[in-house]
DNA sequence: ACCTATTTATAAGT
DNA sequence: TACTTATAAATAGGT
């Protein structure tokens, strides 16, 4: 913006690229704090470096804004995941290749734009973006996919713990009937069972397209 | 900043502030979208107004940026771990959001793509051609946001019925032992429990439609 | 880190 | 809310 009207685009030159993130940033959070003085408004913000390094800045507590901007969203967010969510490692698989393919796109797509553009002809160019456009369709298309095959692995996979659990609480009542009754063991008599189909996958409607 | 030099303090007028809010609020989402670009930068940026209507940006998922700014800031707060039967609390409502969300995109998105687009300048097509690309990128951040907080949400679910259920075998099998020991009762398999007692103290939806 | 030519952002006004 | 325009602020490239 200044001796030269530069591309926003990712800067190549790793120096450069850290001279500007540095001065950027500063602009951004000079900014952030402005908006909060004329405004009144309450601001979070946070920034990752390419190096993973954190920058924050808060007009209150980061915490609380936090917290706050949870309220607002559609979902509730909840306690650190770790410790829970690794009971379910085998669910993560879909997840993951999710991400690897993500990745992958993004790759191929930086590469594309690394390309020297000057050089192409018009009919070149138009090609490129309607391949790009395409592209862009086609990976939205797959992640798409991608997710809800992950949402519905994990409801059904839930489904079938809540049919689990659900018997599992009707035999301990069922022990616990028996006891009293210090004997009837036809309690878990299978003879005069109805034979209710329990098969899952007839039985879990998921509502999903 | 610009007829006239301004004084950063904060705006008396109700409705000059709101259009500065507006305004610098823009300009804000802006900047930090540029220094994402240029510079590779991971940014989660929250705003509050005054009215406490909320405005975020995310360069990725908003929970994800969140969750990795805590584990750099080790200074936690103590959430309460949420009670195990919370659970159900209707989990299909995010998927459903999502939707919708989904929906009224594409019914913007129609009505664009509906307009006469013979009688418009060269300039305007351009500018027609960024808020759409604009608009798809911005569609899809939100829908990767809902998609994850949907994973993230069943996993939880998943793991506290895999928890339960667990603690659940355990007292079915104590209950065996202590059978066992007094008249080696069979324990009979789970399927074939008949259904009583339905719905009451099954408190684990998974909201399924 | 500083300098400064330029580009960007934006305060007022409409 | 959107556009215009004069001007302040931000900043790219150089030192």
């Amino acid at each position: 913006m200044t001796r030269k009207k530069i591309e926003i685009k990712k800067i190549d030159n790793i120096s450069s690229r850290q001279v500007t993130f540095s001065k950027r940033r500063k602009g951004l959070f000079k900014k952030a704090q402005e908006l909060n003085t004329l405004c009144d408004a309450e601001i979070a913000l946070i920034v990752f470096s390419t190096t993973s390094k954190l920058f924050q800045y808060a007009t209150s507590s980061m915490q609380q804004l936090i917290e706050r901007r949870n309220q607002h969203s559609p979902i509730q967010k909840s306690d650190p995941p770790s410790a829970v969510l690794q009971v379910e490692s085998g669910a993560a698989s879909n997840y993951d290749m999710l991400r690897k393919k993500e990745e992958q796109k993004a790759r191929e797509l930086r590469q594309l734009n690394g390309e020297d553009l000057q050089g192409l002809t018009l009919n070149e160019l138009n090609k490129l973006e309607e391949q790009l456009i395409k592209g862009l369709s086609n990976a939205s298309k797959v992640k798409d996919e991608l997710f809800t095959q992950e949402i519905y692995t994990l409801k059904r996979k839930g489904a079938v713990l809540t049919e689990e659990n659900h018997k599992l609480k009707q035999i301990s009542s069922s022990f616990a009937n028996e006891q009293r009754s210090s004997f009837k063991s036809i309690v878990c008599n299978s003879s005069y069972l109805p034979e209710e189909d329990h098969g899952r996958d007839t039985n879990l409607k998921l509502g999903l397209p």
